[in-house]
Order: C-alpha cells, then structure tokens, then sequence
DNA sequence: CGTGGATATGTACACACGTACATTCCATAT
DNA sequence: ATATGGAATGTACGTGTGTACATATCCACG
C-alpha cells in the first residue's frame, strides 16, 4: 500500500482572513442578493458567496436568517429615509420643499431600480413579519415627520400616499413618468 | 413465518374521486396559499393539501410552479379589475365617478386586507418574471382605461396613482384611512 | 513571550422541495 | 357490454436548504 503521501493536503485549507466588520459587509451582501435575487432566493450560501466568505461565517455571525433579513432591511429603509431627511430638512421654505419632494421622486426614488426592488421585498416581507412591519412603520412615521416640517399633518399624510403612489406606478409601468409628470402631479395636488 | 397476510391493504389507497374543474380549484387553493404563506411558502405540496388533492394531481394539471402562479395571479388581476371596472361603469357622471373611487378605495380594496396581499405579491413576483409583469401592465392599462371614461388621460394617470398610494400606505400603516380620509384626499386632488 | 478567547473555516445531517413516472381507475363513446 | 384514453394516485430521486458543530487560527492582553 502506498505510504500516508503527507504532502498532500487532502483539501486545499483556505488561508484565514483577519478581517474586523465582516458582519457589515455581511449585510451589504444581503441587500445585494435581495435585489437581485428577492427575499424567495436569499439564502445562506447565496450571501456567502457574495461575499467571498465561507457558510460557516454566516451561522456565527448571525443566529438565523430571519436576523439577517431584518437587520438588512432596517439599514435599507435607514439609507433612504436619511435622504429624505436631508432633502427636505435643507428647504428654507414651501416652495423648496416642493422641490425637494420632485427631486426625491424622480432622482432618489425613481433614479434607482434597485432601491426600488428592495422597497417593494420590504413591504412584502413586512406583511408576514412583525419585526419587519416595524421596520416600515418607523420609516413612514420618519417620513411623514420630515414633511411635516414643511405641510400640515394631513397634507403630509396625503403627499407621502401620493409620493408612493407615484414611484410604484412609474416602476410597473412601461413609461416611467418623467421628471416633468411628476412635477405636474405634485403641483396638482398642491395647487 | 406467517402467511402473505392478504387481508392487510399495505398503504390505504384513497379512494378516487370524480372531479371536474379540479384544476380550476387548484388555482384558487394557490391563491389561497400565496396570500397565507406568500409566494415564496406556495409549493406544490401546500397547494395539494389545501386543495385536498394528492401531490401528484399538481404535476398533472400543471407542467411547472410559474404555470400556477402565473394562472392564480392573472386570476386575481382580472377579479380585481372587473370590479373596478363595474363601479366605473356604472357612474354616469363626473361626481357619480369621484365617489366610485372612493368606494373603490375605501371598500374594495381596504375592505379585504386579503386582495391587498396578494396584490402586493404580484408585483414583487412581476419585478422577477416578464409573464407577470404582463399581467401587472394589462392589469393597470385596464383600470386606466376604467378611469379615462371619466377623466382625461393625464388626470386618470395621477388619480390611478393616488389610488395605489392611499391603498398602499393604509395597509402599511397602524391607522388604515377612513373612508372620510379617503374622500378628502381625492376631492382635494380633483378640486 | 505565552495564552486564552474571539473569530474563521469546513463539513455533516436531516428535511423539504420540484419533478418524473409507473400504476390504477372510471366516464364515456361505440 | 366493453374498449379506451384521460384523469387520478402514490412514490421515487436528486438537489438545495438551514443549522449545528468540531476544528483551526490569530489578535490582544497578561
């Protein structure tokens, strides 16, 4: 019989990596494969794989993958809800923050399909999820917040609807509406 | 040894069953499943058991998973749409169409957290899936159209818009509009 | 200069899934 | 009455999954 061939490494070790915030970019790893695979084709080894870090990694950092979902989604709606924030905190008056609200349409919101997307797997996961429900009802209350600086409650309210309205149906539609449609609409509404 | 034991049946064969439209059932028991457990928890197997049909029947009536939910989801749009239609149908006049989407709003589609859900899926499932996009974009050309009856094309746009964001946002939120707050949202768009 | 504990890595296991397919049965047409 | 083919049923197989866990490694502290 041949001898125990030692120099053979029966399985090429990968070498350890020191590496401190893997469980940030874990996350941001996530988000990446929600996008672009939806919550239905997140799973550990997907994430992993992203990443560049073996399974192992993500049930250490990690307990399940429920933990995984909702701390990708909060930092998600976190992004975006600062955004908003900033649009509207930097408008001096009503008129600005008109302004602010169709750059945040037809930029921030429709500029990107892939918040978007993220946008909508939040909202669907929320429906089953009380840890993600939450999560959205912190953001809308984020949201309404910010507009209330410039409108009444109720019109805030309302403008916040239409704001939703207005980016989803741009994202299903064929023609997205352009920046001008939205401004159009805002106006309308604010006549 | 004991004999052959004939009397033992091995596996209790159910008895067959004389079903026509069995597969229309299984696509409302899909309907069913997605709006309980989301597209993502619809296997064949679930939609078996709620239909009370075995496994195999799935196979049989369907040559994929997407075939079902292709075929639920087209069944939902088109439920949903019909009604939108009847309501504007019906008006006939301008007022008459105001409080048709009121109705709309308020009570077709928050009446039913159930059709929201599944709404909700759609339109995840479509980001993933050309064939349901397809049903997302008939489905929304259509209630346009239910619209532009009474409303020219742009209005119809922002109003269809507005429509999907007050649905949207109630069924987000703590404290769904009431009926009241719906009315005041569209006649202060429609002023 | 150890050394201990946090971090990293590979692997095993039980389970649910989609799908294929052989078999059984019965409604209908002849 | 009986043949026939569509409908119904049960089961098998390969694959991917979440999670647990034993092992290996290295940084930070004494």
């Amino acid at each position: 019989m041949s001898g125990p061939a030692p120099a053979r490494s029966p399985v090429p070790r990968r070498p350890r990596r020191h590496d401190p915030g893997r469980r940030d970019r874990l996350i941001d790893a996530a988000l990446t494969v929600i996008t672009e695979r939806g919550v239905a084709g997140t799973t550990h080894r997907e994430i992993a794989r992203v990443a560049d870090v073996p399974l192992g990694s993500m049930t250490y950092h990690f307990t399940s993958l429920e933990e995984v979902l909702s701390e990708a989604f909060t930092r998600h709606a976190d992004a975006v809800a600062r955004v908003f924030d900033e649009r509207l905190g930097a408008a001096l008056d009503r008129a600005a923050a008109v302004e602010a609200v169709i750059t945040l349409v037809s930029d921030d919101l429709l500029g990107s399909q892939h918040d978007l997307v993220l946008t909508m797997e939040l909202y669907v996961a929320a429906a089953r999820n009380p840890a993600l429900r939450a999560v959205t009802q912190a953001w809308m209350a984020r949201s309404r917040q910010a507009l209330e600086r410039h409108f009444d409650a109720t019109t805030a309210r309302e403008l916040d609807a239409l704001i939703e309205g207005l980016v989803l149906h741009s994202v299903l539609s064929t023609d997205p509406m352009t920046p001008e449609q939205v401004r159009h609409a805002v106006h309308r509404y604010l006549r």
